[in-house]
DNA sequence: GGTATATTGATAAAAATTTAACAGGAGCGG
DNA sequence: CCGCTCCTGTTAAATTTTTATCAATATACC
């Protein structure tokens, strides 16, 4: 009956694959030091939650918990890594090479994590032709023509907010399923598009607010 | 009688702040719009959410709608702008000039959210000494000396993941209130100081999830 | 003026999420 | 082998968050 303790269609909560996304890149700098086993209480230190809430998140996978013992990290993040789908490899597309997606494309490990980043591209004729760790940089012109052919699901769209939804527009008939959004505009996207806003200014003000309104 | 319809602290719910402050991104482009109101199923449509969850967010702060109408965009941004608490000033610092830590001196509007970015620091002798959109950067050995006077409180830190803890040690001596932590690292720090995760690569993670996941 | 329409503010209900509680297995020391 | 401690898996309770509902009111139009 393939353990279906999860929600009602087997579906992970939000919140709980957000945590396990947290989690999993934790335990893997652990794993690094060689330490082997972790209690929920230590994760929990670690997260900043409780140890209920770190075993609860865990229930929903296969166990890999030792009663009286805690996790071995190794199985932990493995299962972990597998409910989140970390496998199934889909191709990224980083739009607009500034210092953002120059950050972005330079120091996210995307093949450990099964992605990888595909194709670059940005609209200034300096920076087109040039690379970035090795991939090429592409007009954006091209979208349409290069995103089809590699098969990229997924873009992180770093292009000045002027340029937002026209690009989008374009991603969108490129056949991109998921946006990660790094402008300040809100995009129009058809329903099956999945967009994710990740704006810089509103983590700042957001941890300005709680500084001023602790717990 | 200082209209106290919010929680019982009268502190605002935490996603409700979060949406707010999104909200106000929204807001603040329909204005340059020339947009002057605004109704909540319009907004709710641009957030993706429900009208009845925006009224909720709204119901918290000063009566800013019109029944019938809609809100009047300006009232309702300032509205938000003051529960925020976006007018006392503070102080940011961004402890790391790569491209990450140098796009977002570069294209975060502080000014314009009560914040003041007040000075960057970096490690690499190459780029001490240079400035970024006329701010100078100076040698991460001077922050424990700089940021006190300054009265310096947010650190955006976007050094390399293996200094983050070291960097974050020495931003809690010179009196750091809240970190925003673009590292994969987490940090230890004492409670009194507020740490906010903002890793690139967990959301990339995530979205490539709910692309397989959808609803 | 009267009626239809739109939309808020507020409350109540429903759903989701977090926290608490605890039985029971595993190891350890004596 | 017994008793003590630790810590998971699981269920139940509490809390938080979201959604639904609706009375009240402003406006527009006839």
């Amino acid at each position: 009956m393939s353990s279906d303790k999860n929600g009602p269609n087997g579906k992970l909560a939000w919140p709980t694959v957000q945590r396990l996304t947290e989690y999993l890149i934790i335990l893997e700098q652990y794993l690094e030091n060689n330490t082997e086993v972790i209690s929920s209480s230590e994760l929990a230190e670690i997260y900043s939650n409780t140890p209920s809430q770190v075993r609860q998140d865990i229930f929903r996978l296969p166990n890999t918990g030792r009663v009286g013992q805690g996790y071995k990290i190794e199985e932990l993040t493995e299962a972990i890594r597998k409910v989140l789908g970390i496998n199934n490899k889909s191709r990224v597309a980083i739009i607009g090479c500034g210092k953002m997606g120059t950050a972005l494309a330079q120091h996210i490990p995307f093949e450990s994590y099964g992605m990888e980043l595909t194709a670059l591209f940005d609209k200034d004729p300096n920076v087109v032709g040039s690379e970035i760790d090795g991939l090429p940089v592409q007009n954006v012109t091209e979208l349409e023509t290069v995103l089809p052919v590699k098969k990229v699901k997924i873009a992180g769209l770093c292009v000045p907010s002027d340029a937002a939804q026209e690009v989008t527009d374009r991603l969108v008939n490129a056949g991109i399923k998921g946006i990660l959004n790094f402008t300040r505009k809100r995009l129009k996207v058809p329903k099956r598009v999945i967009v994710q806003y990740r704006q810089p200014v509103c983590a700042f003000i957001q941890l300005a607010h709680n500084i001023r309104n602790p717990n």
